[in-house]
DNA sequence: GCCAATTTGTGCGTATGTATT
DNA sequence: GAATACATACGCACAAATTGG
């Protein structure tokens, strides 16, 4: 995987594109730490910046996640619980604000699911381990 | 709203959150401009860098949206679609691939839904322009 | 059409702090 | 303590898109 400095695409798409392509494939399997940022730096002549905007695209994405002083890691995808839901929920999706990314222990990269009740309650879930689904009751 | 250097709260987290309380409260209501970059490095005595870094966290909660050359501006609440499902089918929700960002033409903070019918097919939709309900047929 | 001003996008360099190994 | 790795923050320069005169 080479960056062409002179391409269309800024060089930051073009390696996190790499990296995602290498994640994708499954060269770089779940739990599995991805190239440091020196490592990207030295291996494709960036500047620091422009390696951490590559890893930031993908953690938004959902794919890694970074923890300070180790590293970034793909993300181990969660065995979803099955939230089985009956007629009339109503169900929305957005990204949480910090707060709630708090909240619910979530990192970056994680929507929410909204899940409005009949009755009117309404919870949050995040959308990483869980799925709904449609029962009778 | 001003910026305490010496928190512990990194500045443009505070940045951040003093922009995120004037949507939240509609002082800066849906569609309107937020303080340009350049506006937030003077009002405040930061960087260039904390500014952009400050908009990108709104960004990626789809806060907001930013067009080049014009600005940031509050996202305007869709006017969702209700999808409605019957029994058996399973929803999933993730943030989209900028491939699939492109395919769906839908900006950055916005998730998608993953919708698996019973009969098996899947398909993709907007998070924010669409809600499930849980229907007889 | 053109030019200037504004605003965001990309990219580089440097320094320091914090966390982990 | 030392080495590694990410986090924050400043500086600079130029490119690209839009707007207004």
């Amino acid at each position: 995987m080479t960056i062409d400095p002179y391409s269309d695409i800024p060089a930051y798409k073009q390696l996190a594109g790499g990296v995602r392509a290498l994640i994708e494939s499954g060269d770089l399997a779940p739990g599995q730490r991805i190239p440091s940022e020196s490592d990207l730096v030295q291996r494709h002549g960036v500047a620091r910046e422009t390696a951490r905007r590559a890893i930031a695209l993908l953690r938004a994405e959902g794919l890694i996640q970074t923890i300070q002083g180790q590293g970034s890691f793909v993300t181990d995808p969660q065995e979803a619980v099955t939230v089985r839901c009956r007629k009339g929920t109503e169900i929305a999706a957005r990204m949480p604000s910090p707060d709630e990314r708090r909240a619910l222990g979530i990192p970056e990269g994680v929507p929410i699911f909204i899940v409005r009740y009949p009755e009117g309650q309404e919870s949050k879930l995040r959308a990483d381990s869980n799925v709904i689904l449609f029962t009778e009751e």
